[in-house]
DNA sequence: AAATAACCGAGACGGTACGTCAAGTCTTGAG
DNA sequence: CTCAAGACTTGACGTACCGTCTCGGTTATTT
């Protein structure tokens, strides 16, 4: 099949342009013109790689995410809890605020897109808490614990609250709900 | 002196309208032209009252679950959760998720109007938790447990992970999160 | 019939603004609004007496030119002609430009209210050669010649040339024109 | 380097949907919309290209006129006249009627635009005499003259007089107003 | 080497919705 | 019944963005 093969470095550079745009002006007024001006690049560029505006933020935030690992050091169950969430609420304030904006846009009008964006939020979690399970820190029923409750409450925290996920808030929450799960999980 | 009055049956259509464009194809999909047509109202009429689309969805939602209290008839602490938990999942699939819409559509170009949107995220679930307060069946610490982790999870699992919040996932939220919590928090 | 009297001072203030605004931002960037907020004065207090934008300006218009008339001191026909015009010039170019614009405006959707335009616009023209004509320095069909020709030569110099009316410019439709045709006339 | 060119054939359509409905309904009910769905463009498209309402009418008037020149056959001075003011009489009746409500409501916020539409206007005029100049017919005075007096006076009757410019009235404003000013000139 | 075919930046295209503004009508409370 | 104030419906305005298409021009592969 001849023809000019995509210009790989395109790629780099819109996912640069949006997700400066997505942090700097937020999802619903970041406009496709935008990105495109400030990529240097045409808009059918663009439209070639990804269908719209959710499925190229969904995309991007994949992108930048996917470069961070956590890499957990401390060596106590709570130590190794308050890394990991701190991490994820990070992670989580900085990228993916805008993916749930993308989200919210995206998943009435198609629901593949919904569900791709839906992967991309939970990648990370299983990864997140597999090296306390290594460690025999945790234990896998307290690891879907982990999962289920930490990502909703930092992003109800972000979203609902306002307020943002200061060590204060961090703490309280492995302390006063995970620890005391966990530690209730593991009683005869 | 004042002049006409506004028409206050105006804000009964308009709400109507926009509840039921809301439900019908969602935030983004929704607009303004499309309300004041269904509502028989010219968009002047929408602009005077409400800034924009967010304002506009923000009130509407407060409006339509202003109305509706909890009444929790349950005597023991598991049957009242569980009837609360239920209220409330049923309220933010049906109504909230506009909310939620709106706020991320509205959060960044209007502060004013992200907190008041939070404040009626926020409104009910002070009120919830009164009834178990005052028949003894929760304390403080435990009410204030509950509406910060139960709307989280709700929000969470409809939004982020994209499911209904059915009996088995309440269930499981009052079994295994909310009563082990609460259990631990009245020993020594 | 009882009831409040119209109070007769609220015509003067509604021509005021009407005319101060009129020839300020001109015919089309003329609100009812801002007339009525100007004048002091209720939009329904404006609409109780006209029938709309168009009628207004054309009753402002009358109103104002109404309390002019001519008064020619020359005794010869040059002079006379020259006065006339001269009075005339200046009528169009400040009121009745206003009156065209409505003329325009209005003319299409209601013909009985163009009529009343163009009675408005004619008014003075008899009146105006009426002394040279007692005089005896005009005929009756030199006094119709230049009812035809000297208002339609003023407005196609405003509105379609664009340049004012000046002395050079009324000398030469005075002497090239109307008293050659006038001379030509009167011969055998 | 250049992106996609205009497309000219969507001129056409705008200038076509333009004076229909400009002939149809008038200028002031002429709506950018309407004009837009008829020409199957959209609004941008005209903006894209014209600056507002009053500039696409001088634009699609321009348009227009220009395919139309004259071309006298009558051999003696009153024939060639009344040839040459039938048409133009013909000519701002049918399309130019239009242009002068866009000059009136263009006019006062916008001279440059107000400059163009008077060229516009004037741009036949030159030619308009050219040929009977060249036979000899008219001198540059009396084509001067001309040009000065007969669209004054159609423009006049047309809008102020409200009555058409039927042959009667043509022949009134050659017989005796344009050849005995002409004649008149040609004496020692 | 030439032809082919997909790529690129730029930007015009048809649409849809936005939020504003004006026209003319209606509704207060006061006189 | 009139007044000032101002809310009401209607409808056009000009702008912004979406996702598509069309230019002239640029690489790579395939003949």
């Amino acid at each position: 099949m001849p023809g000019r093969p995509r210009d790989t470095s395109r790629d780099a550079v819109i996912f640069d342009a949006t997700l400066e745009l997505l942090t700097g002006v937020g999802y619903d007024k970041l406009s496709m013109d935008s990105i495109a001006a400030m990529a240097g690049v045409g808009k059918a560029t663009i439209y070639r790689r990804y269908s719209g505006k959710a499925a190229l933020v969904a995309a991007a935030v994949d992108h930048r995410a996917g470069a961070t690992p956590p890499a957990v050091e401390a060596a106590d169950l709570r130590g190794a809890l308050l890394e990991i969430v701190r991490w994820l609420a990070r992670e989580i304030a900085e990228q993916e605020i805008g993916l749930l904006g993308a989200l919210f846009a995206g998943m009435r009008g198609d629901p593949d897109l919904a569900a791709a964006m839906r992967r991309i939020a939970h990648r990370d979690q299983a990864a997140m808490t597999r090296q306390p399970l290594d460690d025999g820190l945790l234990d896998p029923r307290g690891a879907a614990l982990f999962a289920e409750i930490v990502p909703a409450m930092v992003v109800h925290r972000l979203v609902i609250v306002g307020e943002p996920c200061d060590e204060r808030f961090l703490e309280h929450l492995v302390d006063d709900i995970l620890l005391r799960l966990l530690k209730e999980g593991s009683r005869p």
